[in-house]
DNA sequence: CGAAGTTCGTTAGCATCCGAACAAATCGCT
DNA sequence: AGCGATTTGTTCGGATGCTAACGAACTTCG
C-alpha cells in the first residue's frame, strides 16, 4: 500500500481544511506510520514465514509464548500475547488438534488450565523461530543496532502511555 | 496488556531454548514492540475518540482520507488507507447510509466511483479530527518533536522494506 | 470495427477476533 | 462453616476484513 501522496502534500491539505487550528503534524505522522509499518510487517511475515506452516499470526504468537514459558497458564498467554480470552480458547483448540500443544486442568486450582508443548510443537519452533528471527533481522536491516534499540525504546514509551490510561 | 515479563527475562529464555544459535534480539524487540504499540494505540484511540461516534477504525480512516482529498475515487481511498477493495465497499455503504459521504459514478469512466463528503460529514470531521489529533499528541507526549520525527522516519524505513519485498 | 485482455467495484464465502453472558471453582468475610 | 463476590475458561453472537469469482466498462491491437 504505497501511499500516492507525500507527507508534505497531506499536511498542506489538512492545514487547508482546518485553517488556523493548531495541529501536531509530527504526532500525526507517528501514528499514521505506526499502523502502516505494523500492517506491512505483519503481512510480510505471514507471507514469508507463516503461510508455509498454516499458522495464523495469533496462533504463532500463542505457540511462541508457550514455547518460551511452558508450562504456562492460559490467562498468562492471553496477557503476554495481548488478545482476549475468547480468542485464545479457539486458537488453543486449533493448536491442540494440530498436535503442537496440550491443555491440562490445574491440580491446585480447578479453574485454571495449564498449557505445555508437545514434542512436535517443540520441534516446529526449533526450526520455525530461527527462520522468523532471520526475517525480523531483514525487516530492521536498514537500521543499525543502536537505532534499533532506540526504536524499540520509543515504541515501548508509546505503549506505556496508551496502556496506562485505561 | 502489560507484559508480566521483562525483555531481559524473555531473551534469556529464548537463548536457553536455542542454545548457541545466533539470534538478533534487537530485531526481535523491535518487531514485538511494534505490534504492542500499534494495538495499544488503536485500542486507546477507539476507546477515547471513536467509540462516542460509532465509527470503526477503518470507517474513520476512510472518512479522513475522503475529507482531505475529496472528490476521490474509491480505488485511491483503498490505496491510501491500506485495505482491500472488498473491505472498502462495505465501509462506504455504511458511511453513505449514515449520511457522511456520497458515491457517484464517474462520467468519464463508467467503472469508477467518485466519493464526496456530505455537509454532515464535513461538520463531523471539523470537530472530530482536532480531537483525534489532540489524542495523537498525548500518545507521543513522552517524545520531544525531534524524536517524533526520528520515530516516524524509522517506521517509514521499516514499511519501505516490508512493502518493497512483495 | 471487434474480439481479447484489463481494470473497476461488488458479491459471496470464509477466517479471525472480540464483548457479553455463563457455569464452575475459589476466595473473603463474618 | 457458609454464603456472596471474584476469577477463570468457554460458548455464543456479531463485527470486521480478506480472497476469489463475477459482470460491467474500458483499452489494445490486429
Amino acid at each position: 500500500m504505497p501511499s500516492p501522496h507525500t507527507l508534505a502534500e497531506t499536511e498542506e491539505r489538512v492545514a487547508g481544511k482546518l485553517g488556523s487550528l493548531p495541529l501536531d503534524f509530527e504526532a500525526m505522522a507517528v501514528v499514521s506510520n505506526l499502523f502502516r509499518a505494523a500492517n506491512a510487517t505483519r503481512n510480510y511475515l505471514e507471507r514469508s514465514v507463516l503461510s508455509a506452516t498454516g499458522l495464523s499470526w495469533t496462533a504463532f504468537v500463542v505457540l511462541w509464548v508457550t514455547w518460551i514459558w511452558e508450562p504456562i497458564e492460559t490467562r498468562q498467554i492471553a496477557e503476554e500475547g495481548g488478545f482476549s480470552k475468547a480468542t485464545l480458547t479457539g486458537v488453543l483448540g486449533t493448536l491442540e488438534t494440530k498436535g503442537y500443544l496440550q491443555r491440562e486442568r490445574s491440580d491446585k486450582d480447578g479453574r485454571l488450565v495449564n498449557v505445555t508443548m508437545t514434542p512436535a510443537g517443540r520441534e516446529l519452533m526449533n526450526t520455525l523461530f530461527p527462520t522468523f528471527n532471520a526475517h525480523e533481522q531483514t525487516i530492521t536491516s536498514s537500521l543499525d543496532p543502536e537505532r534499533r534499540r532506540e526504536l524499540a525504546d520509543m515504541l515501548r514509551a508509546i505503549t506505556h502511555v496508551t496502556e496506562g490510561q485505561r
